[in-house]
Formats: structure tokens, C-alpha cells, sequence
DNA sequence: AATGAATGAGACTTCATTCAT
DNA sequence: TATGAATGAAGTCTCATTCAT
């Protein structure tokens, strides 16, 4: 049989995809990315049909290791806040770890070359995150506001993350205050 | 001399790169957006020599045009909540009533075809609300977070924005709610 | 104004569209049109949308020459004989004298990136080439033979031009076998 | 000795050239040609070193099918017209029962891909038919045009076999006033 | 100043051919 | 020999920018 395709090589092309994406915007030349990737400029598509088809991948690829961190350890048993915290943590340790990824990651929520397909493709085994964001969302501020705890959460993570980069001394204050705005709203 | 260049027809490029761009992202043609205009294609370069110089023009603009409303009918001798209270419904109001805007905005921020000169200019009159910010800076879970209120706020703004574009019943409550989880982080 | 759209460029593009693809067949390069007809590589397509747009075109142009040069100076009340020795000599004329206009054509007929639209479209001014081809049809050996007579005409014209290329000497003593093999049918 | 190259592959690989060939032109990619044999894309290219070996072995193929029909029981002894009448036949009916086949023929026989040394080889045993197209060659409308017989013989079985696609009922007529056409020529 | 045709670099993608397995 | 991933040249088309009118 001839060479297998390398599940290495896909991975090299979609990590070369988040570096250069990151830096010159979703526009990036995919013959930029093969390179980056150290593949020819035809290889990329024997891995991925079109440039939108790796760009959906990218985001499913991102949202399904953001989703797997947030599970991974989730205290289910916990009472509310420490759950939430966990989240809290959890969401902040990528965004802060990966800038290009969580910088990726929103402009392919924004674009509009990510499919509807894609986007409503979810992660197996949230159901215990969803119960803590939905009995958050029944506290303080955030009752009879539907849906906002999560845009909430996800919006001070982001504000968060980017005070973080690049402080590491005040990254233990920017984390506990981060976390302290959102959850004096469920008081 | 010749004609003089119409400050009618350079707002008429603004606006359409506005609309424009709002829709297909800043990759969108020169060519479309001068149609949009209603003006030959290679007008819009004498009124901005390159694509890149237009791009900051409209950040620029754009984000004039927003301090300026935060600033207007600004309360400078209320008591702090009021202050911010003006500062969160003129904000979110600009960002609610002008979708376009507040997309094409963010998606600049974001831009590195945005220069750094164009991020440090600073619009005049803005001590006021400065002085507001600081203040907030003292309290709650900002105190010790340097820059952080600023961060939240326009990350609050947007996600409730966010929330609030075509669901005009539930206005209201995600305007006060919004409100309500950055106020409670400066208690 | 800017300068115009010169009728001579898009009519140079055409003129080297006919030289490039009788050597190269129809998968010819556009950029290679282009080069040859003294324009850019992108000019092209300020006259012909895409590639399949000037192959169309192409088409219709040559298809509308040579039925311009079949119906001038048509004898509409001649007999029969000198109608149809007319249609021979002036299709025999163009396709002898213009042989890479009639290869062209001839690929493009076969070729599915003529349009139906395309094929569908006819001059005006054909009626009395009508009329003769199907008094033809219905005389001798094409009697009961619907569409036949045409379709031989093209064929023996086709053939008969194919002979005569370079070999002007025996030109006239084709001409007249060609069209002779042709008026026996009709006998 | 590794396996030896099967001969089934090789015919596999040109049957299949016809199909996609006479669907998509000579064009047509190869990886398509070896899917549609049954065998992997590399594997094309060790029955045919290039595509254009492909195509010139395709054309001699065609060819000489074409001929060995022509001579099937070919009637040496009999009257001109009768041997003329089993050329037409055997032509007409390989052309008619073939269409891809004989479509293929055409887009190579126009081709620059096939070579002068490919057009240039002759099959085996065609003399009886070379003798009675020269006899032909020297009566009627064909005497003094040389060459014109086997030009214009081709292109009438071209021609009436294109009318015959597909129009079972008229097949016969068709048959008979094509040849009615050619043999006329020669009285 | 206004227009829009002209330019050519560069984007995405295809494909004949090579070569590791 | 058979396979199909790997390669990179080449093709069509787009677009920011220039420039003749």
C-alpha cells in the first residue's frame, strides 16, 4: 500500500494554520500555512478539500479542545461557586496559555466562512457544565436575562486573558478579579 | 485650481465601507465599496491613498464618534453610579442602534492593518469620563486590577449588544442587567 | 471619462483567441490569449467575464461571419444549381481562406462549453439560404432523409478544405469535385 | 520475477479512457481515467509511461479496430459498388454502435497531442481496400482530385452516423441515402 | 477632480507525474 | 507490481492601485 495520510501531517497543517491565521488575519495564503507546515502548497488539499473546509475543521478542532479542557476534572458534586470557578480556570488556563488559538478562535466565530453546520455541532458530555450555567443563570443579575451568563462569561474570560498576556506578575490579581466581577453577579 | 475634494463624498466612502464591510469582512473590494459610494473606483483613492490608509480613517471615525457620544450630556458632578450609568446606556445605545458600526469596529480592533499611531490617538474631552473610570478602578473587584474596568466594560457592552440586536421585547432587562453585573463588581 | 472600452482590443482578443486555440485547442491559456493579442493577463477579463464567456463569443462571431458571408450577394431567384453552387463557393471561400477560423469553429461546435443558449442563436437574413436547402431536401438522394443535406454540405465543405490547404494549384479542381459530389445527391 | 503487467489492466485502463474521455475531452484528468478502470492513479502510469502514450496508443487502438472491421469479410471478388457498400456498412455500423468510441476517433484524429509517427502507421491487410478506393478515386466527381475519396468517405459516415444517434426508426433511411450520396459521386 | 480601463502580483485550486511503502 | 500521498508548475480569476482621458 502506498504511504498512509499522516494524522501528524493534518495536525502540522492545522497548527501551522493557527500560527499564521494569528498573525496575518483569516485572509493568511494557504500556500503560507503548506509552507509554515513544511509541506508542498498542493499537499494541503490532499488533507483538506478547500481552504473553508480547513478553516471549519480549525474551529471544530479549537472548540473541541476548549470544550475538552472545561470537562476534564469538573467537579459535578461541588456546590456552585467552585464549580463555576472551575470553569472559570479552566476557560482562562487556555485563553491565557494559547493566545493564538483563543485569538483564532473568535475570528472564526465571527466569520462568516465557518458553516452553520459546524457551528451547531456540539461536544459529548456538557451536560454538567449546562446545569451549572443554567442554575447560574437563574441567580442575581443574570435572572430573567436568558442566555447572557454564558455571553458573560465568555466575554470577561476574553477581557481577562488579554490583560493577562505578557504579566505574569499581576496574572494571579487579573484572574481572581476576573473572577470575582462575574461572580458577584449571581448574588 | 481644480474642483476641490467634497467632504460629502468622502463621508458617502465611510459609510459605505460601513456597509460594506460590515457584510464581507474587511477583505471586501475597494471596487465594491466605491460602488456602494456611488463613485468611480479609483475616486476613493484620492480621497484615501490606500486601502490600509482608509481602513484607519474609518477606525478612527468611528471610535470619534463613539467618545463623543459617551461625553455628551456627561453628568461630570453626579455620584459615581450615575456616572457610569450614563457612560453604559450611551455606550450600549450607539452599539444597539448601529450594529453595523459596532461590527465593522471590532473587527478593526482586532486588525493588524489598524496601526498602533491610529490605537494611541485619544479623542479631547474625554478627562471626565477618565476620572469616572479611575474611580471604579478603587472599588471591588477592580481595585488592584489596573485597566481591567475599561476591559469589562466594553467586553459587557458588546455581549449585551450582542444580546440585545433583534429581540426588542427583552431590551430593557438586558440593558439593566448588563448594567447590573458591572455595577455590582464595584461594590 | 476614463478611456473607453476600445471595440479594437476586444475584437485583438478575439483575433489572437483564433490563432492560439487553432494550435493549442481550446484548453489554451488565457494568459497566453492575452500575450499574443498585447495586453495584460487580467485586461482579458475586462472584456470577457471568464474564459467560458469568450469561448461563447468566439462562437458567436464566427458562427455570424460566415453566415454573413453565405447570405452577401446570395441570388435568391437564380435556379437551384447556382443557389447551391453560391452557398459552396462562399462557405468553401471562408473555410479555405481562414483555416484556423474554421478549426476553431469546428471544436467549438463539439466542445460542451458552448452554451445551448449559444448554439441557439441565429442571424437574421437566412431565410432564402433556407428555402434552397430545403428544396434540396427534397430532391434525390436526400429525399426522406431529414437534416441530411446540411449536414453533408458541412461535411463535404469540411473535407473539400481540408484538401485544399497549401495546395493551390489543385484548388479549383476541388472545388469543383467537392461540389460536385455534393449536386449529384441532389439529382 | 515480481507479477508480470496483466494485460486485462491495460485494456481496462483504454476502455475506460473511452467513456471518460468522450464525457469530459481530452482534458480529462487521469487520476479519473485509472478510478473509472478499477485502479489506483499511479497504477495508470505503469501500462502508460505519460498521458500522451495514453492518448497515441488510444488512437492506434481505435484504429485498428476500425480497420479490422473494415476487412471482416471483405468481398475482394465482388463488383465495385458492393465492396464500396461494405465499407459503408462496416464503417457505419462500428460508428453507430460505438459512439464514444467513434467521438474519441474524432477528438484525436484533430488532436496535436497525437503524433505524426502514430497517424503514420498503417494496419496490416488493407490493400483489397486500398485497391477499390482507388478505383473509385478515378470515376466520377473523384477523378482528378486526389485523395478526395477516403476524405469525403470519412466524413459522410461521420456525418450520417451523427444523424443516426438516437433515431432507431430512420436508421435504415439514413444508411441508405448516405451511401446513395457517396456512390452517386462515382457514376 | 472624476472616471473606469489597464496592470500584474498573488490567491485558490487542479493535475500529471514521482516515489515511499 | 500496486497503491495513493506528495509535489509544484500552471491555470483561472480577483483586486489594489495607476493612469490616460
Amino acid at each position: 500500500m502506498a504511504r498512509a495520510k499522516s494524522p501528524e501531517k493534518r495536525q502540522a497543517i492545522l497548527t501551522a494554520a493557527i500560527r499564521v491565521i494569528a498573525a496575518q488575519g483569516l485572509e493568511a495564503p494557504t500556500a503560507k500555512i503548506a509552507k509554515e507546515a513544511g509541506i508542498a502548497e498542493g499537499s494541503l488539499f490532499t488533507y483538506f478539500e478547500t481552504k473553508d473546509v480547513l478553516l471549519n475543521q480549525l474551529y471544530l478542532e479549537l472548540k473541541r479542545e476548549l470544550n475538552h479542557g472545561l470537562r476534564t476534572g469538573f467537579p459535578s458534586d461541588a456546590r456552585l461557586k467552585d464549580r463555576a470557578r472551575h470553569i472559570w480556570d479552566q476557560y482562562l488556563d487556555w485563553a491565557a496559555s494559547s493566545p493564538e488559538k483563543r485569538k483564532v478562535l473568535t475570528m472564526l466565530k465571527v466569520s462568516d466562512r465557518v458553516t452553520e453546520a459546524s457551528r451547531s455541532i456540539e461536544s459529548d458530555g456538557m451536560e454538567s457544565l449546562k446545569i451549572a450555567m443554567a442554575e447560574i443563570g437563574e441567580r442575581g443579575a443574570f435572572a430573567a436575562a436568558p442566555g447572557l451568563p454564558t455571553t458573560v462569561l465568555t466575554a470577561l474570560v476574553d477581557a481577562t486573558a488579554e490583560k493577562m498576556t505578557g504579566k505574569a506578575k499581576l496574572n494571579q490579581t487579573y484572574r481572581d478579579a476576573g473572577f470575582d466581577v462575574f461572580w458577584r453577579a449571581t448574588k
